[in-house]
DNA sequence: GGGCAAACGGAACCTTACTCCGATAACGAG
DNA sequence: CTCGTTATCGGAGTAAGGTTCCGTTTGCCC
């Protein structure tokens, strides 16, 4: 408690050297093991692969959540920011939508179980739960709002429960191939259009 | 091999009258606690409700999908027999359909996290899988081609893909009070309409 | 009542998530 | 460069649930 001045102002003192690069060690293992084994995949093997101890792994990151949030926060951030680009450059506000809710969805089939976890009622997903719709819903909500505005939809839809439908929509649609999510998904938008 | 009549035209042997007894104690303990634990509550909280050692849960029922099966076997069948009776009874096909597709619904949104687990790519639950399938998908098929047939709704959709959709959307929906799945099927089933 | 096969019960074992603590090595001061 | 402090490392330890195995019990048939 002396003069470390790791107060508020000042920028937080740089970690240890073999901390940093562990993590981003661990952040290259768990991205190659997400793809092979899931986003479920057992602790032990990415803390293999990474070839650290398993403290390691929890002490960057506590909860499973934090640790597939900090592997797909890249990911995330930029569906987030194509929202508003999309509306600027689509001609409606129903394409926009359309094309938002696809690169959404072409995320979540991607990343093998990921869908199926984000619905989970497991209360350790629940940092994960709350990062994307802290990140998206606002993003959703703006995207149909402008569309109901411009009366392409129905305009009783609520944000929450239509990225909550199209994330269900998503799950298990690896490992499945008479079963294509993006179909449905389209399926379902079309359903919002005003009737 | 004579008397004990297990040969193909008779009556199997009668089982033991304990073994009988023990399957349907096992029948209301699971589905007593699927009410209250969901149907992955865990295995020896079973055995304990119904009084049994582990032993005769894995012997009347080897896999979970087994005992799942064997619980709702009874409101599936109603279910699947419910289609032909609505289209006869309906205005139109696809009034049957969307009156047949509320019932999956609600059978499936009361059965905690039944959903998730017919979704669930886990081999032990297999078994589950092909039975709604063998039971239901014609049954959906049945009525998706009669509204087709009609005119009703767009030529091209899977009856596997919309029962997988709808079981997808039905994921959680309880536990949840902002996510209403039957809202969103509804949505999903506007999407059919011939465009 | 007696013999036999089926059924029972639950202890033992396996896998996985998560915690804890002694050992280690980076960083900064002298 | 050396040394002390301290954050970090690694893996053994604990817990929870699923599944199997086998000695014991019990219904059934004669």
């Amino acid at each position: 408690m002396k003069d470390s001045g790791e107060g508020t102002g000042h920028a937080a003192r740089p970690k240890r050297a073999d901390a940093r690069r562990n993590k981003e060690t661990l952040l290259d293992a768990a991205a190659a093991v997400f793809v092979t084994s899931g986003v479920e995949a057992p602790v032990r093997d990415i803390a293999t692969k990474a070839g650290v101890g398993m403290g390691t792994i929890y002490r960057h990151f506590p909860t499973r959540a934090d640790l597939i949030i900090a592997v797909y926060r890249h990911q995330i951030e930029a569906c987030a920011e194509a929202g508003p680009a999309l509306l600027a450059s689509c001609p409606t506000p129903h394409a926009a939508l359309g094309r938002w809710i696809n690169l959404f969805v072409d995320f979540l089939v991607t990343k093998h179980g990921l869908a199926a976890v984000l619905q989970s009622d497991d209360a350790g997903f629940d940092a994960l739960h709350a990062y994307f719709l802290e990140r998206l819903l606002p993003v959703c909500a703006q995207l149909l709002e402008a569309a109901a505005t411009a009366g392409e939809i129905r305009p009783d839809v609520d944000a929450y429960e239509l990225m909550r439908g199209v994330g269900n929509l998503c799950i298990g649609a690896d490992h499945d191939p008479r079963y294509d999510a993006r179909r449905l998904v389209e399926l379902l938008i079309a359903g919002l259009r005003r009737p």
